[in-house]
DNA sequence: CTTAATGCAAAGGTTTTGCAGAGCA
DNA sequence: TGCTCTGCAAAACCTTTGCATTAAG
């Protein structure tokens, strides 16, 4: 499966809306606009569920072939420091990300203990909550994430998910 | 500094009571007592901050110079499980850990941005949130953490944490 | 043209694992 | 004595990096 040409040319109102603010932060910063950075953007931004690096690689080779492992590691920060993408470490070993088109950072994840899959629910109490508990230690707060460990559907009827893809 | 013989024989009061549960909870898994697991589990509660399994590996050696990191490594997981222990995972490369002597599951971490020092702040509502987002989604919890990233005391006044190490 | 960005492959750091020997129950 | 646990070293795993080449501005 190499170098599919997808439906890129007319991507979604609200992909390209947030592709032209992924333009729009490479040139405030100096950065260049590359093919592989939108094909990455473009990929990333087509998926519903959170993914991983190697996950986000596979899609954006999709889009265009030429588009390497080191590329995806090295445009991920730079979409998550221009707030299009969240980073979320559930310490599986890999990091997760999601497109950032809602929520802001007032969203929490559960994350089922048994396949890993990851939902997110706006939380607009945590910011609060942050601030309360850094203020408490005399801290300034900058971010804060409330992460639940939960039992999926799938888990709780059949004993087992799913999408299951863990060693353990 | 190989083997240093410390003050092992007399642990505090706390320390010897958490280890007795610790050597019940590997009778009642029928997993055995050894001297390096032991040795692990006196040098995990002898610190008063979170350490990673590198610094825990050097201090299990000054107790026993016969542990190996393999070991640790194997032993981590079963603390963990005992709730003797806590795992805290703040998406540096490397996780941190540290005894679960107080506060059971009601903690929250605060991490400074610029030196990774985590502090620990009691934190009984977070139970409370994490049923009403698992509820939401239909899901069952099983636990919770609020992890809010800030700036140290240090950091605020110089700039910089004394304690830094990150490469960053 | 100038310099940043890329692909490749090797290196990096943490954690896991296979195996033969050691030691608890 | 049987079977778990151990240490050692290699492997696995995700991520980062050096370098020569490519391409954006």
């Amino acid at each position: 499966m190499t170098a599919l040409k997808t439906t890129r040319d007319t991507p979604s109102v609200s992909v390209e809306a947030s592709r032209e603010k992924f333009q729009a932060y490479l040139s405030e910063q100096g950065l260049r606009v590359t093919n592989q950075r939108l094909a990455i953007f473009d990929a990333a931004h087509a998926q519903k569920e959170h993914f991983t690096a190697e996950e986000l690689l596979e899609k954006a080779r999709q889009i265009d072939d030429s588009v390497s492992r080191a590329t995806v590691y090295r445009t991920l920060p730079i979409m998550t420091e221009s707030h299009l993408l969240r980073e979320v470490d559930i310490g599986s070993g890999e990091k997760y990300y999601l497109a950032a088109t809602t929520g802001g950072s007032q969203v929490a994840q559960v994350v089922c203990v048994d396949c890993d899959k990851i939902s997110e629910i706006s939380a607009p109490f945590m910011e609060w909550y942050g601030s309360t508990v850094s203020l408490k230690l005399g801290l300034k707060p900058v971010s804060q994430r409330l992460q639940v460990s939960a039992q999926c559907i799938a888990f709780r009827s059949t004993g087992r998910c799913p999408n299951r893809t863990k060693k353990k």
